[in-house]
DNA sequence: GCGCCTAAAGTAAGTGCTTACTTACCGTAT
DNA sequence: ATACGGTAAGTAAGCACTTACTTTAGGCGC
């Protein structure tokens, strides 16, 4: 693996496998960048440092590297793997009927993700612009589940009359709402921060403090 | 002004500013559909029932057009008026420091607009994920004031008293959080509202008071 | 070890079509 | 009669995708 690292770096040629994955990631950073029509394939050529003829040696059409992107991101990093399933924080604090805690860390944790995967934020948004079935599959596999959790954690909650009683997927609605859109002024329209310079942690801290007394009874 | 809709409506020929209107509201529509790099001069020039050429008679360039585009929403239909200058109620509300009559306005007021404006609204994600100006100038011209605007009427009631000490650009946030991510779910990805069918005035009723008694005193 | 062979990585130079944009020319209302 | 709304038919560059060919890694007989 260390020496494939280093073939991966040093030398022109690679095993298909790695020349396939670095044109997936070329097409990835620039997909997110320009949009699937304001990328062309010579210019995912260039950045896997291949001609045209190897991009379409890889992938049959250009809209079969799009399908390939949606693929790996599910199968590799982790993308749509729940927030619960692997932030050991969040699964104490619900078992722990902390609401706070359940709280905080799932919002810490949507961040978090949506910092460091800013190009597959901006890729979603586009293919829910453009339209391709990618938005629509990351919805009904992984928000709607999503919604599905939390707003039982809620409903749980009313039974025991820590919370009003609100239509649990306007709540869950709502605190989205705040994570979603605080990543959004991130990535899109205040990169520089002027308007409002937070840390994650203390975004996800207001946020929880604010939804949680909304909400409690 | 009723000649000129009917000329529009039933003979092939219009006035130069009769065409250049329909022009625009051709390209509107198209490229907050298919985005700037997805439409095509050929498709505006068809939806506007005249030849390319026609096209580029009244705009030098396709850039020239996405500029005119944003020129004439900020002049005729008031996208850029600002809330509490044309809701009576709202203004109302403000004077008498009425806080569920402030942000349930505001927030009908704003998913009533992104609602009826559904394709400003593409425009402006399309145009902040390609980076055109559109989105920035939108963003300091307006989302700015609404943030100066709301987060000033926080302050005057946290120092009456009325609400917690949370920075009110938090707050300014997580409400506009709320508002636009629900509009953002109608408008992109559920559209059929198969996850959540509710009216604009229950959302509205419903993300103020989650608000206020999250942050009330 | 050594050379040979083959499968696969790689490319240069296309293909036909589409793109943004132009030119040179009409028809008609005033 | 001329200014203006309008078009048909371009142009050069760019697009997704192909073809016909070259280079190289590495397995295998010797």
């Amino acid at each position: 693996m260390i020496k494939d690292l280093f073939q991966c770096s040093t030398q022109g040629r690679m095993t298909g496998d790695e020349r396939r994955e670095q044109i997936l990631q070329a097409a990835v950073q620039l997909f997110s960048q320009r949009g699937f029509s304001g990328t062309t394939t010579k210019q995912i050529a260039l950045a896997s440092g291949v001609s045209e003829a190897m991009v379409f040696r890889h992938f049959e059409t250009k809209d079969a590297l799009y399908d390939a992107i949606l693929d790996s991101k599910r199968s590799d990093d982790g993308v749509h793997r729940f927030p619960w399933e692997e932030n050991e924080d969040l699964r104490l604090a619900m078992e722990a009927k902390d609401d706070f805690g359940v709280f905080y860390n799932l919002g810490l944790h949507a961040l978090t993700k949506h910092h460091t995967d800013e190009s597959f934020m901006r890729l979603l948004f586009f293919s829910a612009l453009e339209e391709h079935k990618l938005a629509e599959r990351f919805f009904g596999e992984f928000v709607s589940k999503v919604y599905e959790f939390i707003g039982n954690y809620i409903s749980e909650r009313q039974k025991d009359g820590a919370m009003r009683e609100l239509d649990p997927k306007i709540v869950v609605r709502a605190y989205l709402g705040m994570l979603i859109h605080h990543s959004l002024n991130n990535i899109l329209w205040d990169k520089q921060r002027r308007m409002m310079d937070i840390s994650n942690e203390d975004a996800a801290k207001n946020f929880a403090d604010i939804l949680l007394n909304g909400i409690k009874n």
